[in-house]
DNA sequence: CGGCGGGGCA
């Protein structure tokens, strides 16, 4: 049996307080001039630096007979001591004492205890403050800890100094890593280590955790067909990836409108015998929603309730949306009670939704009512409060008041981003103002925001009602130019605009052109150009139109039909015959 | 592990 330091034992029998300790006074009696073992002295340390929480100054570096110098002695207080960060203390006060020198098992030990305790800044400490270099093994599960505890970056470090040291880490380690890369939304370190994975052949070893995973970062850099494709792979694979992943991915079609895809995802799920969860239900619900099937979607949330399943503030807070997408505010009124009464809380996302759902029937008293309530509570004003509360005040024709928000957001320092800009384009549009309109879009591109369709679209519709049809063509390249996609309904505008000003043929031009992308314009817009085509005496071009019309299904407003015939018949009887005549065999 | 909010032709 190692001998124990008996310097200690003086010493309890000198503190007093030490002492008082029942434990204490025994040894005292008994073991004043015996030897005792380890686990004996180690007991009585522990709880003297347990109880004490000034013992740093009671255990004086007047005794410098102290002898823990013994790597048995600190291993075995460590696994006395539950609290791993005490023995941390002790650690560093042996060492500045009493010329203790940590030898490496004690500092094994303790390494892997404060590993083990998740005390990442008190494992960071210990490494920076002693030479004690771990074994790999160590340092795969410091990895894994520094990950949980968010400390990405610390953890790359380890994980490059396992690869200086020519060590490739077990696939659980990487797994923790891409983890908490995902939990601090470093996307960026995910490729990064997929691509060190790689090189060091452990993607061989890639797991469904892995993979669900790895789907997870392509959602969060809305690359989600990518995430997709990753999933069919595993699948066909004979790999299922946890819910998770599935979950993920459903949402992020949801937000890309790809209501297809979550069909999919769902079958899969089944298929697969995936038990759906929170998130999946909260996903179904969101997706039902989205799709205009709100009435499902509720029916969906009240089963999960009547089989006893309690939604969360998140499914609460998706089904409030869908029924304010409804209009149906009084029943989201009622789930946003009873989602207090069970105790949750609304957050922001609960209220940006029920602002914005009062918003759009025009009730914003209650609106902002919510808004300070949401205020009081802590929450910070956000772009997205704001927008909610502009995007009401815009459909109201209330622009000016969601103008001086516009101005209020800049002084508060709130960023304001495209939807920002879009929502009082629009609306500003709406009402005719079209000068503050292009000021607007011209300081959206100044601020270096990336303009949408919809940024354009309003103010291509606005610029050919007024006539100015030159300047809406203008931005009409602009916006093929940098690669947008009109979106439907702008060839329209500008047909009818040159329309207005008499210019049939370019009319015809962007008829044509419509067609060629197989684009289908709208039914008034056709009888406008078939009345202008009419008018400049373009009877071919009228028939085309006419025909493609028919074809479609539309019909040709009277008036307008009146004048086509009148024209045709002062011109050639016999060629109208002809032509209608085609036409109607056509139909 | 994660999900929920603001826009968008008629």
């Amino acid at each position: 049996m190692a001998r124990a330091p008996s310097s200690i034992l003086i010493f309890l029998r000198q503190n007093p307080r030490a002492r008082q300790n029942p434990n204490t006074q025994i040894r005292y009696h008994t073991t004043e001039t015996k030897e005792c073992d380890f686990t004996e002295v180690a007991q009585q340390i522990c709880k003297i630096i347990r109880t004490k929480p000034r013992w740093e100054q009671t255990l004086p570096s007047e005794y410098p007979s102290f002898n823990f110098s013994d790597p048995q002695f600190f291993t075995e207080l460590l696994k006395l001591q539950k609290n791993v960060l005490l023995s941390l203390r002790f650690f560093f006060w042996l060492r500045s004492h009493n010329g203790f020198s940590p030898d490496p098992i004690s500092c094994k030990a303790l390494f892997s205890a404060l590993v083990e305790a998740k005390a990442c800044n008190a494992a960071k400490s210990f490494l920076e403050h002693t030479s004690f270099s771990p074994e790999p093994a160590s340092l795969e599960s410091y990895i894994q800890c520094l990950c949980e505890g968010g400390y990405i970056q610390d953890a790359i470090d380890v994980f490059y100094r396992l690869k200086e040291a020519g060590v490739c880490p077990a696939i659980m380690t990487w797994n923790a890593a891409l983890s908490g890369c995902l939990k601090v939304r470093r996307t960026d370190i995910i490729w990064k280590l997929y691509q060190e994975m790689i090189e060091c052949g452990v993607v061989a070893d890639v797991d469904v955790e892995t993979v669900g995973y790895l789907i997870q970062a392509f959602c969060a850099d809305n690359r989600v067909s990518e995430g997709y494709e990753l999933l069919r792979q595993v699948l066909v694979n004979g790999l299922v990836p946890e819910n998770a992943a599935f979950n993920t991915l459903i949402s992020g079609f949801c937000k890309e409108k790809q209501y297809t895809r979550v069909s999919e995802l769902l079958h899969t799920m089944i298929a697969k015998n995936c038990v759906p969860d929170n998130y999946t239900y909260q996903g179904v619900i969101n997706w039902l929603c989205k799709k205009g099937k709100g009435l499902e979607g509720l029916r969906v949330f009240n089963d999960l309730k009547d089989r006893g399943y309690a939604p969360d503030i998140a499914m609460y807070t998706t089904m409030i949306h869908g029924l304010c997408t409804m209009g149906w505010l009084g029943e989201a009124r009622k789930l946003w009670f009873e989602m207090i009464e069970k105790g949750y809380h609304p957050n922001e996302y609960t209220y940006n939704t029920m602002i914005h759902g009062f918003c759009k029937i025009d009730n914003f008293e209650e609106a902002k009512t919510l808004y300070k309530e949401m205020c009081n509570k802590g929450y910070k004003e956000t772009t997205v409060s704001y927008n909610a509360m502009m995007t009401g005040l815009c459909l109201h024709g209330r622009t000016d008041e969601a103008y001086r928000l516009f101005q209020e957001m800049h002084q508060k320092g709130i960023v304001r981003d495209l939807i920002t800009y879009n929502t009082v384009i629009q609306g500003f549009c709406k009402e005719g103002k079209i000068v503050e309109s292009m000021n607007l879009f011209r300081e959206l591109l100044a601020q270096g925001l990336q303009p949408s369709a919809y940024s354009y679209t309003p103010l291509i519709e606005k610029l050919c009602q007024v006539g100015a049809v030159q300047e809406a063509k203008g931005l009409w390249n602009d916006m093929k130019n940098i690669g947008l996609e009109p979106i439907v309904g702008t060839h329209d505008y500008i047909i009818i605009g040159l329309c207005d000003q008499g210019d049939a043929a370019e009319g015809m031009e962007w008829f044509i052109e419509m067609l060629n992308s197989k684009l289908k314009p709208k039914q008034d817009t056709l009888g406008i150009l078939v009345e202008c085509l009419t008018q400049r005496d373009r009877l071919d071009d009228s028939l085309l139109v006419l025909e493609f019309m028919f074809r479609t299904g539309y019909a040709l407003e009277k008036g307008i039909c009146h004048s086509l015939v009148n024209k045709l018949c002062w011109e050639d009887n016999h060629f109208v015959e002809n032509c209608l005549g085609e036409i109607l065999e056509g139909k």
